[in-house]
DNA sequence: TTTTGAATAGTCAATATTGAATAATACAGG
DNA sequence: CCTGTATTATTCAATATTGACTATTCAAAA
């Protein structure tokens, strides 16, 4: 849902098709969303359906006709619709990263902590990339911001593991 | 991958039929996984493919036969692989919740606040009740305590983003 | 005793998601 | 002018995932 409410959200501010969302989406929002290409046409379809946007054709120049996606009225109540809901919601998340860390047991403690400084140097790397990112002026970028926030938090508890296994060695 | 990794994981301990597998992880794991029954089954034969498991039918009374699965050899040495793998990887997380925020303009601060602080109360009650899973003794209950750490984070997170609205109104 | 409901064990069709393929044009270098 | 590569725009087949359904057994209630 959270897709069909980013896609609205863009076709909102202004009409696009199809390869200029995905561009969009891959240049400006990585940090947000990994929808991807064919993922996007395919909730384009499904909202077209559903009569959330209208798909219309433009011709430019000679190059292959292209669709161009508008909101509708109802598109614009959805938007609402989702907008409400998905501030309200939490969706606890799981770490399939963690999966591992059940059998940690199974091999050599030693092992093991070569193995989590390798994750905890991709955390920072991470963390690094998100506090580059260049601050926008005006209203909070919540979404970099929470990044951050989470990647701090997550590069601690790597850290909390890595000594309770150094301890252990 | 990861969970095949967890499949893996239990097979290595005790054989078991599909059922019981998906009983055990709904029951036990629900904090490390929302993996689905189909899914198990689909994996599982996955996994029957490439010769890391193997499939014996068993009767028990008059009941319809069931599907018992064993680890093979190359099954334990892929479990050795997949963990290793796991432990040094770290994917980044992208919070879906999130997408909301980029547009929280759209809608007035008053009713934002009141939506946030819903979600809010979401993850304060997430946070107590993984507080509430009962200590194991032994080694650490890694994947429960990184639910722990994270929700503590993420409670804070949201309590910024409230006191920025409350600000605005 | 019959019915009802829960537990057991799995299958399947419908949906969703992905990466690869297609096909047209533009454009730069030799 | 030809050729290879990048860009534009989308489709498609293959994979993965889900929720709903089937079918049997057991236990308890009516």
């Amino acid at each position: 849902m959270s897709d069909k409410l980013l896609l609205l959200g863009i076709l909102r501010q202004q009409q696009m098709h199809g390869y200029q969302l995905y561009e969009f989406i891959e240049r400006d929002l990585a940090a947000c969303t990994d929808l991807k290409k064919s993922a996007a046409y395919y909730l384009l379809n499904k909202m077209a359906e559903d009569n959330w946007v209208v798909e219309t054709q433009a011709q430019e120049g000679n190059r292959p006709p292209r669709k161009v996606y508008h909101l509708t009225d109802s598109g614009e109540a959805a938007f609402h619709r989702l907008l409400e809901e998905n501030l309200a919601e939490y969706h606890p998340i799981r770490f399939s990263d963690d999966i591992g860390l059940a059998y940690i047991d199974e091999i050599d403690p030693a092992d093991a902590l070569v193995l989590l400084r390798r994750r905890r140097l991709a955390v920072e790397t991470a963390l690094q990339v998100a506090r580059a990112v260049p601050e926008h002026e005006g209203s909070p970028q919540w979404i970099i911001e929470h990044q951050r926030h989470h990647l701090a938090s997550e590069l601690e508890w790597v850290e909390r593991v890595i000594s309770y296994l150094e301890r252990q060695v």
